[in-house]
DNA sequence: ACTCTTGATAAGAATTATTCTTATTTGCAT
DNA sequence: ATGCAAATAAGAATAATTCTTATCAAGAGT
């Protein structure tokens, strides 16, 4: 949270309010808002901010690691600061996305024949299913 | 292959040329093609298909869980005939996606905290990182 | 095989998500 | 404080997907 500053100069980024402010609110946001949710959320109190620095500056911030994107099959791209490894859980009706550890998972070795594709950055799991919330409102 | 037009029947679809065409060639396809490659590739046949046409099909195919649409970070939608339990393996580089089983995966246990989540319906693994042939050709 | 009904298709218009262009502003090094 | 490169806002442009509507064709009934 204090470091934002320095990875901003480390990476050659000038501090703009913008960028301090997008990154405060994805920052603390959990639920991998998308770029459209997170301009609304910050025009109340940046009146003017435009939905294309929204844009440009996450795609900035992934550029730079500093956040990332994540994949779904969404039309709108949602986004996370949360850079540490872990995994999703998606609600099929809600779409919320939801983080959780796995370290077992983390640590076990992959099938053997992966290995022949090449070489392996990071893996990840993702659980679909109905959340308690979307659950008890179908019944 | 020969039961699509007894899948069609079940679910009340038409069993039209184009939807019979569209399904052969994501079923013959092992890389997850988005909706414009599958047209790009019918069109060589099928000089009147419409793009929207394939999009449409693909949705109502989705919808009656014929194909599935496949999560990834680009801008197109990506599909797949392939509705077996199986696993994604991408590559940063070319974005190609591939398959593969991982079955000691599929059956083990999640972690307990997620089933106060919610109910599963399914857990996926996604391994990122850059194939061979996209490695040796930065080298 | 012929006709009828209804769902499916093609073409182009429309919509949605995202990116580009350009004039203006701002961070920050000097 | 000054200068300059980088960042922003606004609106235009582009890319991906969906909608509208006139036409077409699958397949049910004859
Ligand atoms: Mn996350
Ligand atoms: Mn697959
Ligand atoms: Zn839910
Ligand atoms: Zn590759």
């Amino acid at each position: 949270m204090e470091s934002f500053g320095e990875a901003c100069r480390a990476a050659d980024l000038k501090l703009t309010h913008q960028r301090l402010e997008i990154y405060r609110e994805l920052a603390g946001a959990s639920d991998h808002p998308s770029a459209e949710i997170l301009h609304k959320r910050l025009q109340k109190n940046m009146p003017t901010l435009s939905l294309d620095t929204v844009y440009r500056t996450l795609a900035t911030f992934e550029q730079h690691h500093l956040v990332k994107k994540v994949e779904t099959v969404g039309s709108q791209a949602r986004f996370e600061a949360q850079m540490t490894q872990h995994h999703h859980l998606i609600c099929d009706t809600c779409k919320e996305i939801m983080d959780f550890q796995w370290s077992s998972f983390d640590v076990a070795s992959l099938p053997e024949a992966i290995h022949q594709w090449g070489a392996i950055r990071n893996k990840n799991v993702t659980i679909y299913g109905t959340c308690r919330r979307c659950q008890s409102l179908k019944k």
